[in-house]
RNA sequence: GUGGGUGUAGCUCAGUCGGUCAGAGCGCCAGGUUGUGGCCCUGGAGGCCAUGGGUUCAAGUCCCUUCACCCACCCCA
């Protein structure tokens, strides 16, 4: 066990260390774009925070939760998902004062204690966006454009955006009862699954993949029939809004997400080819939560996309992010004067801004230049008697292999010439 | 929490009906070059064959336990 990492936990080591990095750029280059700006909120809140957002129903809060007694025997919960946080920082940094809509986004590592399979980790990694203070549908519209936009500079393809409404207080209520009525005469045909669901949470009988349950479902009255004027209305608008951003959608009146906290727009992008958990990314909005967790009227409306199955679709399609330039220096030494020269020449090429290294082994020349070739050197500086007699060094190309006699003062200007394309 | 699969050197894997079975390729280190990488040749290091029991004269090789990993269910990212 000293030597095993915890249960659905990963190291992340270069070079898949680079891609992380790269997409961490990208989603941060990409919200600064839309106006968004970072949040950084506790990896762990106390523990009421999600049961009374997520739900207690939930399957996150129900069985989920990395929850720990901390040693002043507070309740704590190592974060399952980003809004919560992001929400209760809004109200507790009086966010609302400021300008609205405000729009923040975050990047960073979430707990959930499952089963681990293929993209389903229990600390994974998010970036998600929530916009607060806006109720229009061209807001909801914004963050989805956001995450698209998102996997398409990473070069995903055949997703599927999926969008459905799951009504508001003034119209869920009543939808809950019909789809009650409609189940209740037909229990006998659901699966246990959806017994229990049934009677939790009946919305979520949607989800079931059962064929008994399927065929139940298939003449089951759907929430959009039932949606209120008002989250009729703001559907039809973010249609009209996706169609405006060109952004293909399809309407999916199954979909239903699992967090309680969620009004009207829910959306979600599979992709295809990851495994059986098929969802990168998905969100909605949330116009009701920060009232009831004390603030003013707030709607708002989030997205969050899984960064380790974002990864996963990029190798399952072979497509890889461009790798750093390559500025690469190897210094080089053939004998002991050599090494000593080149302790002065490899802080200077660093200073420069150079990616440089030498070796610190005692090795031949030979397996200093295998070692330069090993780490991807684009040139090798060599060092000896020879060369410090005349007052230069060598340089080497190591993809030519040819090699040039360069003055020792001026081996930082010679390599930015060189490497400058 | 449930089900199925897997677990031999750093990596990918061979190991036949239990009896030289502890191996290969790649990688790593070194030598072949007296100051020079990529190809080639040679040599070397490295494994309580996941773990703990059991069966047997004898077990990576059969049986069971535990653990881990993978995949699927649940659910979600």
């Amino acid at each position: 066990m000293l030597t095993t990492r915890p249960r659905g936990t990963e190291d992340i080591i270069a070079p898949e260390a680079d891609v992380w990095q790269a997409v961490e750029e990208l989603a941060r280059t990409l919200s600064h774009r839309y106006g968004y700006e970072e949040i950084r909120t506790p990896l762990f809140e106390h523990t009421e925070l999600y049961a009374r957002s997520v739900g207690e129903t939930s399957d996150i809060v129900s069985k989920e939760m990395y929850t720990f007694t901390d040693r002043g025997g507070r309740s704590l919960t190592l974060r399952p998902e980003g809004t919560a946080g992001v929400v209760r920082a809004f109200l507790e940094n009086r966010l609302y004062a400021r300008p609205l809509p405000v729009k923040l986004y975050y990047l960073g590592p979430m707990f959930r204690f499952a089963r681990p399979q293929a993209g389903r980790l229990r600390q994974f990694h998010q970036f998600g966006v929530e916009l607060l203070g806006a109720g229009e549908a061209a807001a909801d519209a914004e963050v989805i454009s956001l995450a698209m936009e998102f996997y398409r500079h990473l070069g995903l393809e055949e997703l599927t955006l999926r969008l459905n409404s799951v009504g508001c207080p003034a119209c869920r209520p009543a939808y809950r009862e019909v789809l009650l009525a409609y189940l209740e005469p037909r229990q006998h045909s659901l699966c246990a699954d959806c017994l229990a669901r049934y009677a939790r949470n009946p919305l979520r009988v949607f989800d079931c993949k059962e064929e008994g349950c399927r065929q139940v479902l298939a003449e089951a009255p759907l929430v959009t029939a039932y949606l209120c004027p008002e989250c009729s209305a703001h559907l039809a608008a973010v249609r009209d809004a996706l169609r405006l951003l060109a952004i293909p959608y399809e309407d999916d009146p199954y979909l239903v997400r699992g967090l309680d906290y969620y009004t009207k727009t829910a959306f979600e992008v599979i992709v295809p080819g990851i495994g059986a958990q098929s969802a990168i990314g998905g969100g909605g909005r949330y116009d009701g939560l920060v009232e009831a967790f004390g603030g003013p009227h707030t709607p708002a409306v989030g997205f969050a996309t899984g960064l380790e199955r974002v990864l996963l679709a990029l190798g399952v399609r072979g497509k890889t992010l461009a790798p750093p330039a390559g500025r690469k220096v190897f210094v080089a030494a053939a004998d002991a004067a050599g090494a000593a020269a080149g302790v002065e020449l490899l802080a200077r090429l660093r200073r420069a801004g150079f990616t440089a290294d030498r070796d610190y082994l005692g090795r031949s020349l030979k397996a200093q230049m295998k070692h330069a070739d090993r780490w991807g050197a684009t040139i090798t500086v060599i060092l000896g008697e020879a060369e410090l007699g005349r007052g230069t060094v060598t340089v080497r190309h190591m993809q030519s292999g040819e090699q040039e006699a360069v003055p020792f003062a001026q081996v930082v200007e010679a390599l930015k010439e060189h490497l400058a394309r």
